[in-house]
DNA sequence: TCTCCCTGCTTCATCGTTGAAGCAATCGCC
DNA sequence: GGCGATTGCTTCAACGATGAAGCAGGGAGA
């Protein structure tokens, strides 16, 4: 059949109208179903919609409704390094999976360029280029978020935030899960002087998984770990290689990384420097985004459900603007722990 | 000072143009810098506007510019296996570079539902949520994607495309790069007789990977190379392997692989059944979007600028919803092979 | 002194959609 | 057969922004 889709030039309402022979307002009744508009008449215009391509034009629904039908997902790029992309990634196919279900288009925002004033996540908003933000900051204490949560716009913060106790946050239980690593150190691999290499220490994540480090040690009736501060990165991950290596290990039997890609790197230089993991010092990271599956040994970790973070995170987000106010403003999700070769257990089967 | 800062309730021209005392359109006028409004007035309506935190909104203002200002990153879901993770994730990094310096946002589409018979591609343009869309089709051949070239929509497709000559694409070049990995392994270890794991063959970057493999057997004489065709997972490497060590080696000494999960999920296999990578076989892969660098060996691989595609295709749209021709609709940039373990090549450095 | 032009704003119309209210014609009911 | 209710559409207004055109008042030039 000859489908007379105009290749170019917007199809309106008043186009549809026009070939039925009706009003725009009855093409707009007739399309949401309205019980006002003959059911012949119903069905042409729907009929005549379908022929030319009509799609409702998002700007003008969005002035008329006074809502967008869309939702943001911030990530400033200034802590790029921070959240590596692989957790971004997984966290934007959980939100994009509830997004696409609710008919809601997603968009990406990175910037954080403040202009006249107004920071970013709130221009956004504001803006009304979407309804609604969530927003994977990096930093605890941001003056920007804070500014942004006090407004009241629709918001739902990725990551537990003490300085925000009214915000609506999804995260991971990172104390539970730095204890679960330790422990599992402590426990099963019998650990007495445990290393931690933390995240910058400004990033809730980091302080919560190095308070699990802590909390673990001393139930088991240990010495307080040593810490080593690094930023997430890889490099840093060298780094504390380095000055472990420079300082002498000093008895220390086992090492806990804040995340996957610093015990990567420290894998990788104490392996140069002729110490092996886990013969000679037991390793488990943290996250479990990818990397820690497909390196030699596998590294033991702390799997962070990402995807699931994303998913719970926009729900409730969606929770926000439909009015309803949620029965918990924070949700915490537990983590598991997966075991692989740098611990000191043994190597899993392959499809870990 | 005190940000009278209203934290709910929109701010729209009209109450900033009552607080100085002028009309909306004076407002609007000013805040473009209009020359037909005072100095004076121009500097009383930006302090009322700062002050209220005015914002404007951007569905009046697409519907009345008749764009939104927006782009889209279009990824169909159905492709998810083929296109990894990583990749869309640096397209995505190198498309919102883009849209960040011009002040676009950047909407993620991976729902490909048709409805009322207009595909999901469509649907987004036509709805003016985006101006125009980067579409990263798996397929080949998609008819949806046939309709939406043919259109005219502003639309630039990631990777080539060879059923449709008329769209502006932004590519790399597969053949040079199969070509590439396969004279590495010929001319460098010796190879003389190839096994190519390509990518499922309805897939145009599979397909030209695989030519460019057989066009370096071909040049150096060579037999044509064993295909075993994956699907681009780990799995379907982890398959070809099982399948090669099934059917014996039979006398096979280089395997290129047309992606690096593959090439991993076959180094695991083999290694399983004790067939060292690269001491008994020599083995190449093809992307390099992370996974290659950590594994043990590294896998060498050809290199994939995904970032810069993003780059690229986000500045030729932007082109196309300027109205410039592009000089050239076709991009094809250009591989680089890089060297690790898997090959035979010494190990480099760390920082590669 | 009269006209023309500039300055600095206002008024107007429009983008596309959609709830509310309006208004004919038809129907059911007593 | 008359009256209210229902059906099926229309007209109206508004969401917010912004070009175009309009229109006062003042200054300059002839």
């Amino acid at each position: 059949m000859a489908e007379a889709k105009p290749t170019s030039g917007r199809v309106t309402l008043r186009d549809v109208a026009d070939v039925v022979g009706v009003t725009p307002a009855a093409v707009s009744m007739a399309l949401r179903g309205s019980s006002r508009i003959g059911k012949e008449t119903t069905e042409r215009i729907r009929a005549a919609a379908r022929e030319l391509g009509y799609v409702t034009n998002s700007a003008g629904r969005a002035l008329r409704a006074q809502r967008s039908g869309s939702i943001a997902l911030v990530v400033p790029n200034t802590s790029q390094h921070v959240f590596g992309h692989s957790y971004f990634m997984h966290l934007l196919v959980g939100v994009s999976e509830v997004g696409d279900s609710r008919g809601a288009p997603v968009i990406i925002s990175t910037s954080v360029v403040a202009e006249h004033g107004i920071n970013a996540y709130e221009r956004i908003l504001r803006s009304q280029v979407a309804d609604g933000a969530i927003v994977a900051s990096a930093a605890a204490q941001d003056r920007d978020l804070e500014s942004l949560v006090a407004s009241g716009l629709p918001v739902v913060l990725i990551g537990r935030s003490v300085t925000l106790p009214d915000a609506v946050w999804v995260g991971v239980d990172d104390e539970a899960g730095g204890e679960l690593a330790a422990r599992h150190m402590i426990e099963q691999h019998g650990a007495r002087r445990i290393v931690h290499v933390s995240g910058p220490l400004d990033h809730q994540s980091a302080i919560d998984r190095l308070e699990g480090c802590r909390r673990a040690s001393a139930a088991a009736g240990l010495p307080e770990p040593r810490v080593i501060q690094g930023d997430f990165s890889e490099a840093s991950g060298v780094a504390a290689g380095r000055t472990l290596l420079a300082d002498g290990l000093d008895g220390a039997d086992a090492i806990v990384a804040a995340n996957d890609e610093m015990a990567y790197g420290l894998m990788r230089e104490l392996g140069a420097a002729g110490v092996s993991v886990p013969d000679d010092l037991g390793l488990i990271g943290y996250d479990d985004f990818g990397l820690a599956r497909v390196t030699t040994p596998g590294i033991s970790t702390i799997r962070v459900p990402a995807e699931l973070i994303g998913r719970r995170a926009a729900s409730e987000l969606f929770g926000l603007l439909d009015g309803r106010e949620p029965a918990h403003r924070h949700v915490l999700l537990p983590v598991e722990l997966i075991a692989r070769g740098s611990c000191g257990c043994p190597t899993p089967a392959q499809h870990d």
